[in-house]
DNA sequence: TAGATTGTTAATCGATTAACAATC
DNA sequence: TAGATTGTTAATCGATTAACAATC
């Protein structure tokens, strides 16, 4: 490609600085906010940002930008930047959304339907494929394309499709007893919408979106503001 | 009250170690946590709590659970632990939902019509009171026992319910605009689900919801997983 | 009282920022 | 070359943990 005609020589840039070296978190979710933007910096036009930039728009400094992309290698152009496309595919191959993930829809109530409408997932790489409730009256129906299962065959249809993801969207009540057989049949990362602390195993992974909390953050803030001036 | 009885003598208390102090966001994130699991807890039958129990259930150190609760007083019992009721009162108190907040919900697609049936926001103290959508096809419609309105008349509507807070559930295209409205209007805390940074003044708050950066990062950790052993 | 647990201080750890030589 | 910006080191800041006297 001549998009990467001017990079350095492979054997000057430093590809993984410490190989197999831990990723700090704080770095991680960074790197999600980074990519977002750079993506729309993209649609807009751009072809290179440099730290500031990207700094700005993030509301971090310089320095941090730059300190998260060492612990990935040597990318930058001293004197230019980065460049756009080349540090989009770097990030995507770093959070692993340089394929297509196929993912699992567990509760198809109110949420989870809004989920399967939702167009945002797909953006970023991820496809739900599969969908199930437990509700034997949701069983059999076809929402934005997919059938509903029930859970019978869990392992079974999870192989079929390769995935290891589920977006969980069932009552708190039976949030935790549909995690085990999630968990069971493979699954090894979960986005979890109940408003319960989930125990998995160790090499299971957990994010929570709980609503209620987010709105209690904000409410202590909106407080505060209240209470200021 | 029978339950506060045996409180120490306000006097011997500190009930806000340096008034005006301002509270570590890590620690205002982990307040939520523990209300909710106290709150579990006290289903369960619960009336006291120590902070190893606490700090177990949530995964963190008994030493960090103490270190939390003393930015804000003293109100635990040595050799008892916390009174469940006292505490979670406490924690509302802080975080602001010892009342009940008016929340204007914009934006009633797919996503914010599963959020208006969704009950987990009334759990905490939030009760959706208003709907707003700009499409003039949805605008007059009942959806929840609540009837969509465009935005022509917002600083009055939300001035009419004392409303502060509002849930973002527009396309991303439209939600910077969106936005600046609802901050001319006088809202103060926004929980957007667009996924965009949003530009807004200091005094007002963002909670952020991204649904696909949370399946990136756990593509990232399921990435890790599969190339550990 | 003896046992248990808090609140708090000091020590450790990790993350952020500032500064600057190396690089294009 | 001169100007701009990176990658990296050292300094700062904030958050977590360990330890223990004070308290019930």
């Amino acid at each position: 490609l001549f998009r990467f005609a001017r990079l350095r020589p492979l054997s000057r840039r430093k590809q993984n600085p410490i190989p197999g070296d831990t990723v700090p978190k704080a770095v991680v979710s960074r790197l999600s906010l980074y990519l977002r933007e750079l993506q729309r910096f993209v649609r807009g036009g751009g072809t290179t940002i440099n730290s500031s930039q990207l700094g700005e728009i993030l509301g971090i400094t310089a320095a941090q930008v730059r300190k998260d992309f060492a612990c990935f290698g040597q990318f930058g152009y001293p004197g230019i930047g980065y460049r756009c496309e080349e540090l989009i595919a770097v990030i995507r191959g770093i959070l692993g959304t340089d394929r297509i993930w196929p993912v699992a829809l567990v509760g198809c109530g109110n949420l989870g339907q809004a989920l399967l409408g939702y167009r945002g997932f797909g953006r970023q790489g991820f496809s739900v494929v599969l969908a199930f409730d437990s509700n034997p009256t949701m069983v059999g129906r076809t929402i934005g394309g997919l059938t509903i299962r029930d859970l019978s065959n869990l392992a079974d249809d999870l192989a079929e499709y390769s995935v290891r993801m589920a977006i969980l969207a069932v009552p708190a009540s039976a949030a935790q007893q549909v995690v085990t057989q999630l968990v069971d049949a493979g699954i090894t990362g979960i986005l979890n919408f109940a408003p319960v602390t989930l125990s998995v195993p160790d090499m299971v992974t957990v994010a929570e979106v709980d609503l209620a909390i987010e709105l209690e953050q904000l409410s202590f803030a909106v407080v505060k503001q209240l209470e200021k001036p």
